[in-house]
RNA sequence: GGCCCCUUCGUCUAAUCGGUGAGGACACCAGCCUUUCAAGCUGGCAGCAGGGGUUCAAAUCCCCUAGGGGUCACCA
């Protein structure tokens, strides 16, 4: 038996970490074991389905690089993959388990239901659906429906015995069906409930294993019950651990970043978020941390899934990234800086493959101080522009010496003349001028710095000084003393 | 509230059948390196939720308590 799983979002919002992280282990175990991915959407929701989540869910999906064998954008023989496209085949269960006497309608009103759900609150009982509708007669059924009365279909929860989730992450967990009541199926709309429609889907598209998070655990015995009325196989279960926020709380908007995109546009790479969320809930034994895809491909498995929650530590996620970041091959990571760069105006258009040439050594330099793409961008400005700012603080220290406008005059001259403009000879010239100046070297570099980038923090100056090469060097000194020399002129007045 | 799940450093986690000085990573702190630094290197701090058992021996097995999370929707 080839396995078989799928991941199932439903698309009314962005997909978050959460979701991936379920993504995840449902893929690296498909890959693991050989078998299909599946992506089905499950837009059973009307209202607040859009299709703008859909196409973004995709997109994140695609730029995690978590691929699909069967689903949207890609097709496969067990489509459609849009629930909202299956609706016939659920009308054809859902007629069975009307003829079969173990589901009904039910003509009871939302307002009804609350007030229900009210009384059993007050009396500290847990709310449950009373089966008013439970033994209407066909008649009085037909009748309702005739006089327009609009209905749901509950399913007819036998009470009596115990329901069995078999869970490879959990193990046997075991529910009296005495404390199940009559769900609802189908929604007034005609539509099924997530319950019915994940189920008879599940079944229909061979799902051999439903990797989920955990909140779905305490739905999965309804959806037990489902099969066994309906005489279907089981899939087996493997709920994994949630994904909390640091204050141990459910993930939400208000917890900062949680969707993909957010990540992205930070700057996060997504080799960087999937080692991220592969360690969280999951480790491979060991002290193994920093994984490429293939090796937590081969490692991957269920039974070493944890059961705790865990806390998602931006922290963490950023220092792999920055460790991605790093490993990336010189010019990938300068493409994926050009976005960035571009969206804070500090290139406009990389033309030709000199530019890019550039880009990509600028990139590479820059990179070794920096945990993020976005990081990149802000620490990449002085190579593409002259009018970086300097940073005050910096220029309080460093530029308020007595001597500061004949060392940078002096700066300037020796810049000039070196010959080829490389590491080793810019480094024997500013060696040769701090020895005859009798001045510690940082007391000339530090200047430098911020005479050419405007901070006084950044890679090697050296690599910094080749890059830029002679001409912007040496013009930047320049500037820099002439504007010592304003600050000056100013306080003398 | 009922039901279900969970509990090792602040955080993520490791520890084949019970025997470990309870290991690693991030973060934090200190030192080193260096022309700077938010980088690198080295080191340090820090944990078995509590209580009972079982056992020669428990982080590991059992029970209880506490705490956290989930679920009980015409959302998935």
């Amino acid at each position: 038996m080839t396995v078989r799983v799928r991941f199932a979002p439903s698309p009314t919002g962005e997909l978050h970490i959460g979701g991936v992280r379920t993504a995840l282990f449902n893929w690296l175990f498909a890959r693991n074991q050989g078998g299909k991915m599946i992506l089905r959407i499950d837009d059973t929701d009307l209202q607040r389905s859009k299709e703008k989540y859909l196409q973004s869910i995709l997109d994140s999906m695609e730029w995690l690089g978590l691929d699909w064998d069967e689903g949207p954008r890609k097709g496969g023989q067990f489509g459609p993959y849009h629930q909202i496209q299956r609706l016939d085949l659920y009308q054809h269960e859902v007629n069975k388990l009307l003829e079969g006497g173990n589901a009904y309608h039910c003509f009871c009103t939302p307002e009804e239901l609350a007030r229900q759900k009210k009384q059993d609150a007050q009396r500290g009982l847990p709310p449950r659906y009373r089966g008013t509708c439970r033994y209407l007669t066909e008649k009085e059924v037909e009748e309702r429906k005739k006089d327009g009365q609009s209905f749901v279909i509950r399913l007819k929860v036998p009470q009596e015995g115990e329901t069995v989730v078999e869970d490879l992450v959990r193990n046997r967990v075991t529910f009296e069906n005495k404390i199940f009541d009559d769900f609802i199926i189908v929604k007034s709309d005609g539509i099924p409930t997530y319950n019915l429609a994940s189920t008879l889907d599940d079944a229909r598209m061979e799902i051999t294993h439903v990797i989920r998070a955990e909140e779905h655990l305490s739905n999965t015995p309804r959806q037990v019950i489902i099969c066994k009325i309906l005489g279907l196989d089981t899939p087996i279960y493997a709920h994994v651990p949630m994904i909390l926020a640091p204050d141990h709380s459910k993930l939400s908007k208000r917890h900062g970043a949680t969707s993909v995109q957010e990540y992205r546009d930070m700057g996060i790479l997504p080799d960087a978020l999937i080692n991220y969320l592969a360690l969280l809930g999951w480790s491979p034994g060991g002290d193994k941390e920093i994984m490429p895809l293939e090796e937590m491909i081969s490692l991957f498995s269920l039974d070493k899934v944890s059961k705790n929650a865990s806390i998602y530590d931006l922290k963490k996620l950023t220092w792999l990234n920055s460790h991605y970041l790093r490993t990336k091959e010189k010019a990938v990571a300068g493409k994926m800086a050009v976005p960035f760069l571009k969206e804070k105006g500090i290139v406009s258009e990389v033309g030709s493959e000199d530019e890019q040439r550039y880009l990509d050594e600028v990139v590479d330099l820059v990179r070794e101080k920096v945990k993020t793409l976005q990081e990149v961008a802000d620490a990449a400005i002085y190579f593409f522009r002259e009018d970086f700012p300097y940073d005050e603080a910096d220029v309080a220290k460093h530029f308020s010496r007595e001597d500061i406008v004949p060392v940078l005059e002096k700066i300037a001259g020796v810049l000039g003349e070196v010959e080829p403009f490389q590491k080793e000879t810019i480094k024997a010239a500013l060696k040769t001028l701090g020895s005859s100046l009798k001045l510690k070297l940082s007391k000339i570099n530090l200047p430098i710095r911020l005479a050419i980038t405007g901070r006084t923090m950044g890679p090697d100056l050296l690599d910094v000084m080749a890059l830029l090469g002679r001409d912007r060097v040496v013009e930047r000194v320049k500037r820099a003393k002439q504007f010592c020399l304003d600050g000056k002129n100013e306080e003398l007045i």
